[in-house]
DNA sequence: CTCTTTTCTTGAACGAGTCAAGAAAAGGCT
DNA sequence: AGCCTTTTCTTGACTCGTTCAAGAAAAGAG
C-alpha cells in the first residue's frame, strides 16, 4: 500500500492543494481498483468516518481533471475508479454481476487508432471494453 | 425511409406483438441514428402524439432485446440508439458535445478479441468508443 | 497569525430510468 | 365478426446516482 505521504506529494507535484479527503481517496481508489463510488464513499469513511458524499465526489472530480486517477463508466454501471493511469490498458466487464478486469491490448499498438479522421472528427483516445462473463458468473450458470 | 409494412414484417419475424409504438419507435430510429431516448420520444410522438414515454422506454427496451436496435451508451451521454447492427461497426464521440458517428472499424478482423490475460472472462464482444473532438467543436476552439 | 482562496458540510434538487396498477389493444379461436 | 387471454400501454409515483448552492471550515501564502 502507497503511504499517505506519497499521496501528499502526487498532490502537490499536480499544484492540488493537500486534504484529508483528497489522500483518503487516493488511497480508497488505489486499494480497490474498479470500485464504484459508493463503494469508494464507504471506504474513505473507514479512514475519515465524517466525510460528505459530496467531498468525495469533489475529490473524485478533482483526482481524475488531474489525471491522477482515470474514471470508467460501463453501460449499466455507475462511474467507477482505478488508479492504474497513464498505460494503454482496457477493460473485460462481466454481464452478469458487472465485475471489471483489466486486459492489457493483445496488440501492440493502440488499437484500430488508424481509424482517425472519420467523419471530420479528431481522434484522441481508444476506449475498448470487452464484453463477457467473470469465473463466478460462468460457474453459476453453466 | 423504410416503410411501416416492413417494421411491422420485421416485428413480426421477431416474434413480437405488431403495435403502433414499437413501429413508430423503428421508424424514429432508423430515421435519427445515435438519437437519445428523450429525442426519439419526440420523433415517435411526430407519428402518434398520445404515446407515453413509458411505451418508448419499453419498446426500445424490447427492440434492443429483440436485437432489432442497438443501444449505446458512451459515458457522460443518456442512452442512444441505432438501428445499424449485425457489423461491427464502432463509434466516434465528441467530448465537446457528445455526437456520435459511425466508424467501420481500421483493422479487417475484431480489434485486440485475442485479449491476452482476460482473467478467466468468457468475452463475447469487443466495444469500442473512439474518443475526441467533432469538426463543429474543433472550428469552435480552434 | 491573518487573510484570501479553495474545499468541505449540509441539505435540497435534478433527471434518466424504473416500478406498479389498472385500462387498452393484439391476435388466436370459435 | 365477436370473445377471451395475454401482452402492452397509460398514468403517476418513485428511486438513485449525481449535481447544485450557501455558508462553514481548512489550506497555504504573506
Amino acid at each position: 500500500m502507497t503511504s499517505s505521504p506519497e499521496f501528499s506529494e502526487l498532490l502537490r507535484s499536480s499544484e492540488l492543494r493537500v486534504t484529508q479527503p483528497r489522500i483518503a481517496v487516493l488511497a480508497a481508489v488505489h486499494d480497490h481498483p474498479h470500485a464504484s463510488t459508493d463503494a469508494l464513499i464507504d471506504a474513505v469513511r473507514r479512514a475519515l468516518p465524517e466525510v460528505s458524499h459530496q467531498a468525495v465526489y469533489d475529490s473524485l472530480h478533482t483526482l481524475t481533471t488531474a489525471r491522477l486517477i482515470r474514471k470508467i463508466q460501463p453501460a449499466g454501471s455507475t462511474a467507477r475508479y482505478e488508479s492504474r493511469i497513464g498505460d494503454n490498458h482496457h477493460h473485460v466487464v462481466c454481464r452478469g454481476c458487472g465485475a471489471v478486469a483489466d486486459v492489457d491490448c493483445a496488440v501492440g499498438h493502440a488499437p484500430c487508432l488508424s481509424a482517425s479522421n472519420s467523419h471530420g472528427f479528431t481522434i484522441d483516445e481508444a476506449e475498448v471494453i470487452y464484453w463477457g462473463t467473470c469465473p463466478a458468473c460462468s460457474a453459476q450458470s453453466g
